[in-house]
RNA sequence: GGGCGCGUAGCUCAGUUGGUUAGAGCGCUACGUUGACAUCGUAGAGGUCAGAGGUUCGAGUCCUCUCGCGCCCACCA
């Protein structure tokens, strides 16, 4: 065995600073966002950093790769808050990161009308003002909207700037802008022309409030307790006595009287005041307590009219009495029931869910939750009510307002979805497009599996006016569907009346990744960015939105142009993100108080700040807690973060000069330089790695701990002597450049997560002379691999002398040795290699771990039968500090022996594996040859086991 | 009713095809006026990996059941 033994031999120590080489700080000490982020981001914008340029797209022959994402557009309404602050800052981490790679980057901003929610401020201001919409007229309505959009409209786009966003603002769009209106319009005539858009006579979702038809996926259903009430509805044409005959003359039994003698059958309804639009009883055609009254009929009670009772599968017998009152106006069951049965619709509501003309005068005009009271209690009164019970299902509520959406019959539009609901199951099918996390794509493929027409007519104001014309005059009844407004009937010449719905929100949003690009024109941005390449969003609008839009694409951009659907698949991976909510687990919302105003946090601690948090808990598939009532607390992962960045960034700037430095020279490293250097190249790799499959939380540790736990804790102290000159002026020169270049990395892959303070330190960073460094890091290159900088060795050896460190320090901790009192210490059992580290950095060490004096041999201290480190006190006490993290030989033995059983498991595992003759034969080639290296990788490391084992007895 | 997912430290979460001593941040405790940073440094406490059974040389990881929780879809009137 190697008998080095080495003291290493003090210099002085605290030799006096060099004072004269060290410049004066001009770095204030504290990192001051305010000052900087909005100077920096005016500069970004100005320099056009943030522009494409379809040109530069290998697709129009350029030479960029292009990566494209499309904004999910908030709300023109919209003001920014947690939710949008988290999927900017990860479409902006995805764009910064590609755009330092050489792709062309392009991210494509805007903002969305939101029919409803932009409808309802602006009425809710003219409420303000004792004034209807209906009274204001539409143009004038429409007019005022647009007035209030081109005003307070889009203050979110400015919001997202605060926060960092790279977006291409020249190529800023609005779903209502002309071009986008084009879009919508030829779409729906497309459609239209290809029968997949219909008009037709449906229930559909109605909400009172907002008066206007809502789609299923925006009626959100509710868990509510409500009752469920048992009415009686008695049978017609009987005589009191007259015998368990009906009037077809059959038998049945089992049916209870009235006092008066009539017998009744029972139904059972969560909403009684439809009762009065009931226009028939249904039982199952082989239900045999009914069969017999089949085509009898019943009086409905309240209304004097007679119903019949019919036969319908859709009944189960099992439920209740097994008979269901059948309202054809107001149930989506029961109307399909009216449709087989040819039952007539009654509609009792109004609009505003009154009941209607049709209900009988003591109920007309009343409220539909009055109503309900009152129809009980007639029944009550009527002794037709058989009972009451609680009941808890779900209801359905309008996504905008909350009212209780009625289901209604009604007129509207739709699209036929089944034709195009199969190609984008087919894409998800074929992994053409991917989700994270994979969990969302089986329930997207549900949704389309499942897919039911959607209705796309709102009763609104502002929005895409439905282009359908009608003429006045009836006899010609013609309904022309164009891409220009027609003026006057093309059949009789009569006049015409334009369809006074609009479209659905949604039904320009699903367009937007190509209408933003200027389809249906054939334009330079459609054919260099479109398809894009990943789309970013809440997982609440995977059908909303992100389902249509994959529909879209294949058809109009794919199965349209050539002829293959996959062809237009709008993006490749699609993120959904999770939700912000607060620290009890509850959605951030206006109405509960509890959401935090990220303009408030970039106030308070930066935009990098409240990046870095976000992304460090944007776990894939996990939502993000905060608690709003401790913004200090919630944010300091990130307030941390950046401050420890600022402060570490300070030191080296102040430490290394201004004046260029040379090139790193890798002979001339030394071993904290060989070490940080091969270190940032894992760190490149791990974090282009988590990048690519979304693991954002993954990225912001790997940085974390990279830049703080390893260059800021160890790099920047052993470095420290260096730069101060102690070692002389060539190892300082070695430092520098080392500095400068560790720096230089560790800036750049920060970046596209942190993007100000990282380009405020990296503007003033030397440069190494003879380089040409880019003049931001917004356009700065990402790291690439060094292979040349991977240096195992020199990995293994900090990792030991980092350990020699900590032992040390534990060990005074431990032993109460007082901060002032320093140590000599004899360390024992050293390997070769750690003993020459130690004796090279050795002043750094001694300085790490406050230690006077270090001896180092290869030899086991042998003290009481342990190995271990002696130490002296500066008192003069003789203290045996067993370095038990480093060299304690009977621990060492008995870990060495249980690793040596494990391993014999493994062998015998995979041996036996591979003696399986069905194994060898059946199994893939492939597996059974890793099987194979298995077994010899388990072999080796048993031999080298052995070996360690043996030298240590 | 159908489907998906989750229970790991006080809190929020990692834990790759089963394999060293189960990790991080925040919080907590002790010490610290060390020449970048107290938004800091050093050290530490804290886990029967929800519970039970099974497969395996070996289970936080795979299987079964139980308990607790979340989400999606469809809605039985």
């Amino acid at each position: 065995m190697n008998r080095t033994r080495c003291v290493l031999v003090r210099t002085d120590a605290r030799s006096p600073m060099p004072n004269a080489q060290r410049p004066t700080p001009e770095i204030p000490t504290r990192y001051d966002p305010k000052a900087t982020e909005q100077r920096l981001y005016e500069k970004w914008e100005s320099a056009g950093y943030f522009r494409a340029d379809p040109r530069h797209s290998t697709r129009m022959g350029g030479e960029r790769e292009p990566y494209v994402i499309v904004i999910p557009p908030p709300n023109v309404t919209a003001v920014l808050h947690m939710g949008h602050g988290l999927n900017n800052t990860i479409q902006d981490v995805l764009i910064r990161w590609q755009r330092m790679r050489g792709r062309e980057a392009l991210w494509i901003p805007g903002t969305d009308h939101a029919g409803i929610a932009t409808q309802n401020v602006v009425e809710r201001q003219l409420a303000a003002e004792g004034k209807t919409r209906q009274e204001v007229g539409r143009e004038a309505f429409v007019e005022r909207v647009w007035s209030w959009v081109d005003k307070t409209g889009g203050t979110i786009l400015e919001q997202l700037r605060a926060i960092g966003s790279s977006c291409d603002w020249s190529r800023t769009a609005f779903t209502l802008d002309e071009g986008l209106s084009r879009a919508v319009r030829e779409v729906f005539v497309r459609l239209y022309e290809r029968d997949l858009v219909y008009r037709g006579n449906y229930i559909i979702n109605w909400c009172p409030r907002c008066l206007t038809a809502l789609s299923n996926e925006e009626a959100e259903p509710e868990e509510t307790t409500g009752k469920i009430w048992r009415l009686r509805y008695p049978i017609a044409d009987e005589q009191p006595g007259q015998g368990d005959r009906t009037r077809t003359g059959t038998r049945t039994r089992s049916l209870a009287r009235l006092p008066d003698g009539r017998r009744y059958i029972v139904v059972a309804t969560t909403r009684p005041e439809t009762m009065l639009g009931d226009t028939a009883v249904a039982v199952h055609p082989e239900d045999e307590r009914y069969v017999g009254l089949h085509g009898a009929l019943v009086d409905l009670p309240l209304t004097g009219r007679r119903i019949s009772i019919v036969a319908d599968a859709y009944v189960d017998p099992e439920f209740g009495s097994g008979m269901v009152k059948v309202t054809p106006a107001h149930d989506p069951n029961d109307f399909e029931i009216g449709r087989r049965h040819d039952l007539p619709a009654i509609d009792v509501l109004t609009d505003e869910a009154r009941m209607s003309d049709e209900a009988p005068e003591p109920f007309r005009g009343l409220d539909r939750f009055e109503a309900r009271t009152r129809v009980v209690a007639a029944f009550e009164e009527a002794g037709l009510l058989e009972g009451v019970e609680e009941h808890t299902h779900s209801v359905p509520h309008c996504y905008r307002c909350g009212t209780i959406v009625e289901p209604r019959l009604s007129e509207q539009w739709f699209v036929r979805m089944q034709p195009l609901a199969e190609p984008a199951l087919a894409a998800s099918r074929e992994g053409r497009v991917r989700f994270t996390p994979d969990r969302w794509k089986k329930v997207y493929e549900h949704w389309l599996e499942n897919i039911r027409d959607w209705t796309i007519s709102r009763q609104l104001w502002w929005g895409h006016r439905i282009p359908v014309w009608y003429c006045r005059d009836e006899a010609c009844a013609e309904v022309i569907v164009a891409r220009e407004d027609p003026t006057s009937c093309p059949k009789c010449g009569g006049s015409l009346e334009q369809d006074p719905d609009v479209l659905d929100t949604w039904f320009s949003s699903w367009l937007w990744p190509f209408s933003t690009m200027g389809w249906p024109d054939e334009t330079p941005d459609l054919k260099a960015f479109y398809p894009t390449s990943a789309l970013s969003t809440a997982p609440e609008i995977l059908f909303f939105w992100v389902a249509r839009m994959i529909m879209a694409g294949q058809e109009f951009m794919g199965r349209e142009r050539t002829g293959e659907p996959m062809d237009g698949i709008p993006f490749q991976d699609v993120y959904l993100h999770g939700t912000v909510r607060d620290n009890m687990g509850r959605k951030m919302s206006k109405s509960l108080g509890n959401g935090i105003d990220p303009l408030e946090v970039v106030d308070l601690f930066g935009a990098d700040a409240l990046r870095f948090t976000l992304l460090a808990q944007a776990g894939v598939g996990t939502d993000i807690l905060m608690n709003p009532s401790d913004l200090g607390e919630t944010f300091s992962p990130g307030r941390n973060f950046a401050n420890k960045l600022w402060n570490a960034g300070r030191f080296a700037l102040m430490n290394m000069g201004e004046d260029d430095v040379a090139r790193v020279d890798a002979a001339t490293l030394e071993l904290p330089d060989r070490w940080i250097l091969s270190r940032a190249q894992a760190v490149v790799q791990a974090v282009d790695q988590q990048l690519t499959v979304f693991r954002f939380a993954d990225a912001a540790e790997s940085l974390r701990q990279f830049f703080w736990g390893e260059v800021a804790d160890w790099y920047l102290e052993l470095v420290k002597p260096r730069l101060y000159g102690d070692h002389g002026d060539a190892s300082r020169d070695v430092a520098r450049s080392s500095l400068v270049e560790v720096m230089d990395t560790t800036l750049r892959l920060m970046h596209p997560l942190v993007p100000f303070i990282t380009e405020e330190l990296w503007l003033r960073l030397p440069r190494p002379r003879d380089v040409v460094r880019e003049e931001s890091l917004v356009i700065a290159k990402w790291p690439e691999a060094r292979p040349e900088l991977v240096d195992r060795g020199a990995e293994q050896t900090m990792a030991a002398l980092i350990e020699v460190v900590s032992t040390v320090r534990t060990l005074r901790a431990e032993y109460n040795v007082p901060a002032g009192d320093e140590l000599e210490v004899f360390i024992g059992g050293a390997t070769p290699d750690l003993a020459g580290a130690v004796v090279r950095e050795g002043s750094a060490i001694r300085r790490l771990a406050r230690i006077r004096e270090a001896s180092v041999t290869a030899e086991p201290l042998q003290t009481d039968g342990r190995a271990g480190a002696h130490a002296v006190l500066r008192s003069g006490a003789d203290l045996f500090i067993p370095l038990e993290g480093i060299i304690d030989l009977e621990r060492e033995r008995t870990r060495l022996e249980e690793e040596m059983a494990r391993i014999a498991g493994q062998i015998v595992a995979t041996e036996k594996k591979l003696e399986n003759r069905q194994f060898v034969e059946r199994a893939p080639a492939d597996v059974v040859e890793r099987e194979r290296e298995k077994a010899a990788s388990f072999r080796d490391q048993r031999d080298r086991l052995a070996a360690k084992l043996e030298a240590l007895r």
